[in-house]
DNA sequence: ACAAATATTTAGACAAATCTAAAATTATAT
DNA sequence: ATATAATTTTAGATTTGTCTAAATATTTGT
């Protein structure tokens, strides 16, 4: 199979395609995964020689239905041990990231499956992100970023964008969980902040902060 | 830390010195990990320079007090992880090995202590092997292996001294599984052969296979 | 359109861990 | 005791993934 580096690069592009556009360009990769323009140029071309993804030079990449479907495994085994880390191992949802990345990387689809079942089958992580199953089939949900949202719209909080322990420690600092319902009672234009309402209480967020928040049934 | 190769060469080197001497020659070590003696030699000059062993030109190997925690932190994941496999996710004893190889490398101290606590503190792995606790204490049992006991003695098996796939498959083969009491009815001088006999049946073992099998209670 | 700024690639080096082949050391056998 | 065998170490090469610095291509601003 893959090495660990290789299935890195294979996460990242999938995630910077969903985030970005579909061409995925090399600066980019090298920020998300620090490391230096030449050694993602160098990666890129192996990843090209495996048949994972397409690559012209100075034109950026993407990745194949192979290079998706192998992203894909990773990721599911991913969010699958994030989701045991929490669920079994009483981890809170802020310190299972790093712990993840290294686990991700065990190779046996009978672990990963008996994983699953373990679990019994969990459809989203514990960040609201969805578990792609056995064939890489995920489920995307529709959600709506609530820098998306109008003044008086409301819905529930199902997933953050970035999972990052400091933006995870932040939400439990101003008390902002998965399944709050939150409404949106103003947005300042001098600075895009929001004005946000869950059942308990009232804050006011950056626009940085609102892009990475998640809601469905946005009314 | 130390790198996935310098852990397997600990941990190989604690068994080594267990199951022959304090000393451990670059062969055996070479064998024992599927390597080659040059390389060997290299990994030893690097573990020496990190004071995890005592290493003196072609006189052979030992580990320092450090090396000997090491090595037992890396043991202690192992079998933490194998008895999670069986426990948790009811893979089979035969089926784990290669993937706590795998487990035993993933770092975060919280990790492996949450999932003692999980697991409720076992005190032996799925072989029949002693868990180091989280000090690096181990509980050594006093057992006896069949090849060292006389004709009409008997005692429990708690424990392999080969844990291969192709040893434990053959167990359960032969129907033999930790907690079965044995009785050794006769030792064939000319092969030197066990007859015993358990609960449920007789059957002939060779010298090979009945060093590995470890009984206590032995009268 | 074209100079300057930015992005990307190439070339060459490095560290970790391994290997082969040759040299050095130690063990063994007569 | 010494030649032969076995073991161990050294020297030099290889692979993977990374880096720096220089070269090349692309984009941007005027």
């Amino acid at each position: 199979m893959y090495s660990q580096a290789e299935e890195n690069y294979l996460k990242t592009i999938y995630a910077l395609e969903k985030d970005f556009s579909n061409e995925v360009s090399t600066n980019l990769i090298a920020s998300k995964i620090k490391t230096k323009a030449s050694s993602v140029t160098d990666m890129l071309k192996k990843l090209a020689n495996k048949d994972l993804v397409i690559y012209k030079k100075y034109q950026g990449v993407y990745l194949t239905e192979l290079g998706r479907l192998s992203a894909l495994k990773v990721i599911r085994k991913h969010r699958l041990w994030e989701s045991f880390l929490v669920q079994k191992l009483q981890f809170n949802w802020d310190e299972v990231h790093e712990i993840a990345e290294q686990l991700e990387h065990v190779k046996s689809e009978l672990l990963i499956n008996k994983l699953d079942a373990f679990l019994r089958y969990p459809k989203l992580d514990p960040h609201g992100d969805p578990i792609p199953d056995a064939h890489g089939r995920i489920i995307l949900s529709k959600t709506m970023s609530i820098s998306d949202m109008k003044i008086g719209s409301a819905g529930t909080l199902v997933g953050v964008k970035d999972s990052s322990a400091t933006f995870l420690k932040y939400l439990n600092k101003k008390n902002l969980a998965l399944g709050d319902k939150i409404k949106v009672i103003d947005i300042e234009p001098f600075d895009n902040s929001y004005h946000i309402e869950t059942k308990t209480h009232r804050l006011v967020i950056t626009s940085n902060v609102a892009d990475n928040l998640c809601l469905k049934n946005v009314k």
